[in-house]
DNA sequence: CGTTTTTGTGCAATCGATTGCATCAATCAC
DNA sequence: GTGATTGATGCAATCGATTGCACAAAAACG
């Protein structure tokens, strides 16, 4: 069996609490004590137990992370972040993918919450409508942060980009190329995400008195096949777009795809914005512009907040802390209109 | 407070212990009693304690995963293959990041050693060349399996691919297709994957009977820019080789991208083979031609090889689980002589 | 020198669930 | 009808550390 304390206080004949509270640098306890405790750890390869110590002390150092996927660029680098601040600041990350499926969510949030981790991030999945679990979350009196999809319908922190202003830059990015029949590949609208960026979209076309008819919004487009079933559809029309947001980089995939196929020359025919400056962006011919969404800055931050929410004075009504980054766009060849 | 059994035993005027067996379904407890505790625990929002429960069965139901970086594609495949696997099992999974740095990686094994995990997965940091932490893991019984970068000196489970075998494939595709001067991008040599693949190479090209001269092997290339230097170096050798086999997808980016900026046809003039099937290689311009290694299935073995573990029978002697996986070679543009 | 304060340590309760053993009532066998 | 078995539940110890309180010895104070 491993070592405890009680072994230790054995060895010393002195108490377990002794032990205990050496180990713990207590004041009370005299240097040499102390010293001799620490060695005799060492001598004995002693590793606290920390589940004992989360029962008794009611911290588990342990935060619970929600991702919908772990293996996605995006993610993968929200939860690099977020492993760097917590571990340095002594927590353990637990990781529970929901695949997007709002069942697996709750239950997801359930299983931490019997983990008693010591707060919660999390994404919204792409179906989750009801909020509950989330509620339950913060009666709990369990910090939580909801990073990239949040929602404003559970008081908690919160860590986002703007997208609203993500999606200005870069469709303010097309129109000063001179480009004027600009489409858009939306993600599903009652994410916030995708909302804040059509908004910017519409808002924008509409100061400019540019046309945005009906026929230049695609719904539902995250994938490249959708960017390629989007661009077969724009072709169609009588006077078919010059220019594709896309708030999406897999959708921005699949129109360049798709315009390189039928020899539309990308840039100066047809210029391209996606969102979330994923790696192949970059290296795709030609590389495309985008949006970037500083993932592993934004885990830092959740992970920060998640801090920040512990450290909160009680006896002060609630404010949660609430960060919003600056999306940064990227320009490429995909939206340079005159080389 | 949150609600324990004791709150569901006062409740339903029984003890403490008919609750918790009522609530893991003991044979002995009476089908009305079960019924009135599971409907009191309801009533009540009872949720487990798991930390309560693990010390005292001495099961965490955590299994802790050493990556070296979570931010990267092969090993974000990996993180999710396990987690896959270890929740519908009712595991939890832990990560902590090495930052392939050897320090970091046996002050992570202790922390989770201290969490008291379940087990542990993991893959080992490009720097470490003593392997105590991880034999302590062994010794203190608590099943270990390591995967991609693995090791012979600790006798544990282990999941791999066969790298030998992935670079057989990759180097016999580009013999096969004409090529006689073959150069190689390593790894660092100490790590079991490189020289595995480095073996391969030299093996194929002796039976073959072609030249494989020291500056065809270019050390330590893992990133586009170690490529591009390579690419360099061998153009001022009087042969120099026309075609690369890269034991890392980054480098055989970085020999692309030279050869495109010299204006060489590459697969004609210089094949390339890359390593690990990143998502980029099917998407730049020429696809680039790698071996697929299955991150996901890779994580779904190893947590697996876990479970295997954790049900071996202790009377036995140990015989460790091990696991190869083929590799898949994945022809494209980059490999093709004559199109 | 007596009193107060400080210092160092131990006792015992506690966190919340699990589990071996004991108990008691009901049922059964002979 | 008596002893044996079965079924259902409770008692109390336990996992390993933490922590409020008590207490003795030492130090400081007037």
């Amino acid at each position: 069996m491993r070592t405890t304390i009680t072994d230790i206080a054995r060895e010393l004949r002195v108490s377990a609490s002794t032990v205990s509270r050496a180990l713990s640098d207590h004041p009370r306890i005299s240097a040499a004590t102390k010293a001799a405790v620490r060695q005799m750890a060492k001598q004995l390869n002693y590793q606290q137990n920390s589940i004992a110590a989360a029962l008794r002390s009611g911290r588990s150092h342990i935060v619970g992370v929600l991702v919908p996927t772990a293996n996605r660029n995006f993610f993968a680098g929200v939860v690099q972040g977020i492993e760097e601040v917590a571990s340095a600041a002594g927590y353990n990350v637990v990781i529970c993918q929901t695949h997007d499926t709002p069942e697996i969510e709750s239950r997801s949030v359930e299983t931490l919450m019997r983990l008693r981790v010591d707060g919660l991030i999390a994404s919204i999945s792409m179906g989750t409508k009801g909020y509950a679990h989330f509620q339950a979350v913060r009666d709990a009196n369990v910090p939580l942060v909801l990073y990239d999809r949040t929602t404003r319908e559970v008081d908690c922190a919160s860590v986002e980009i703007d997208d609203y202003q993500g999606a200005r830059l870069a469709v303010g990015h097309l129109i000063e190329q001179g480009y004027r029949r600009i489409a858009i590949l939306h993600g599903p609208p009652h994410l916030n995400i995708y909302q804040a960026r059509r908004q910017a979209y519409l808002d924008l076309l509409a100061e400019h008195q540019l046309p945005s008819p009906p026929g230049y919004r695609f719904d539902r487009c995250l994938r490249p096949e959708d960017g390629i079933a989007a661009f077969e559809q724009f072709r169609q029309l009588d006077s078919p777009p010059d220019a594709v947001f896309s708030t999406s980089d897999y959708g921005a995939l699949g129109i360049a795809q798709a315009a390189k196929a039928h020899r539309i020359a990308i840039g100066p025919e047809l210029g391209i914005v996606g969102f979330a400056n994923e790696p192949f962006s970059a290296l795709v011919e030609p590389t495309l512009s985008s949006v970037e969404q500083h993932s592993s800055a934004m885990g830092r931050a959740a992970a920060q907040a998640f801090l920040a929410e512990l450290e909160r004075d009680v006896t002060e009504p609630y404010v949660p802390h609430r960060k919003v980054l600056e999306p940064q766009l990227i320009i490429r060849a995909s939206s340079i209109r005159r080389p």
